[in-house]
DNA sequence: TGCTGTGAAGTGCTTCACAGCG
DNA sequence: CGCTGTGAAGCACTTCACAGCA
């Protein structure tokens, strides 16, 4: 499986709208709905019909000609297309307020994201309990790293030590990284980095929503 | 300005791109750099120069040929032309965790988006203060929204309630919304919808560093 | 001379249109 | 007959290459 999918290209935007898929799929699931063509799938999800097909047509053939697809079966094609039908453990860096709200939604743990560790370098915190996690020292951050099988890193650090908390991250050996802090990361071309930014979000929706 | 904006099509990416650029010139900002040349901005960026002098060429001729843009006066013509130079008014539905984390993260405030009230539809929650903000049912909303000058709602309900908090926001005359419930929303096609979804992004990250 | 601003070329994603199959 | 899966066409964004100006 994972084969096919390095050999054809990937749009990343296919990876993103398969998560929203999801989403609706689940939603479809609580109200009962057992088999959906592409169509009112693609209408739920504001997107066009040819590309919900096309973009399930990279994974393999998960629909039915002339039904439409089985929710269930659906769901779990993509998620296991994607490798998130396992667990994910990960460790937080920035033990501030979002890093607290985070450790306290629920919706992580629920889907297989499980943060095993946090880590702060305010040595007040060190120590401290969150959540049911001890804030640890970066410097621990390899240790743990292995010990735990740590594979994706959040920083939730102030942007102006988002680059350290990145750098920790590396050296430890993590090269997959969610990034909520304000600030662009510089880090070599096997590290990937996802940017979580509410404000690009605020920015378009004043840009579209000019007053009068 | 708004006018010549309206004129061309903007890229929903040059949107985006213009938030970082402000991002990483206020970094430099930090650091005393007073002029920037598209290339030092666009490494630190993650892009291509051309694409920045294209994209802050739909706005106006904000450089100096031979030089580079002067990086005070370039955020200021970024802000400016995305009208995110001003007191943005916003209300927020769903106090839970999620909710509650956003009105302690200082930096909506810090950039001119205020949230001014908070709503849910749970009677226990109502009266409650968070951070400064009683809760107020949704009944409220239209009141609200038109003595506080609201323009942007925010929603942080479960997923199955987000499609009627859109629906009570939209009814009380908001058309811009930023959506933090793992739910795709159906609108009329004058309301813009942006979707803050951290799952897009842990997906991204476990399909590209599948486990061995 | 050096860097911006921009038409033109290139690239990749999206949409169409229909063959293929249940 | 209806809906999927898919090559081909269309379209939009990105990159190139260079003219234009400080």
């Amino acid at each position: 499986m994972a084969d096919v999918l390095k050999e054809k290209h990937i749009p990343r935007a296919t990876i993103q709208r398969l998560a929203t898929y999801v989403q609706v799929l689940e939603a479809f699931t609580r109200d009962d709905v057992e088999v959906i063509s592409s169509n009112p799938l693609a209408l739920a999800c504001g997107v066009n019909a040819s590309q919900v097909r096309k973009d399930l047509a990279y994974f393999g053939e998960f629909g039915i000609r002339g039904v439409g697809y089985p929710v269930v079966s659906l769901i779990k094609a993509i998620t296991s297309s994607l490798g998130v039908d396992r667990e994910w453990r990960m460790a937080l860096i920035g033990v501030g307020n979002l890093g607290k709200a985070l450790l306290n939604h629920g919706d992580f743990r629920a889907r297989g994201f499980n943060i095993r560790e946090i880590f702060d370098c305010d040595p007040f915190k060190i120590g401290e309990i969150v959540h049911g996690l001890e804030v640890r020292c970066t410097s621990e951050l390899p240790r743990l790293v292995t010990e735990e099988g740590i594979e994706i890193g959040i920083i939730t650090t102030p942007p102006e030590r988002a680059q350290r908390a990145a750098e920790h991250l590396i050296n430890a050996g993590i090269t997959a990284i969610l990034n909520f802090a304000p600030a662009r990361l510089q880090v070599s071309s096997n590290v990937t980095v996802e940017y979580v930014d509410f404000f690009n979000h605020l920015y378009a929706l004043a840009f579209r929503h000019p007053k009068d």
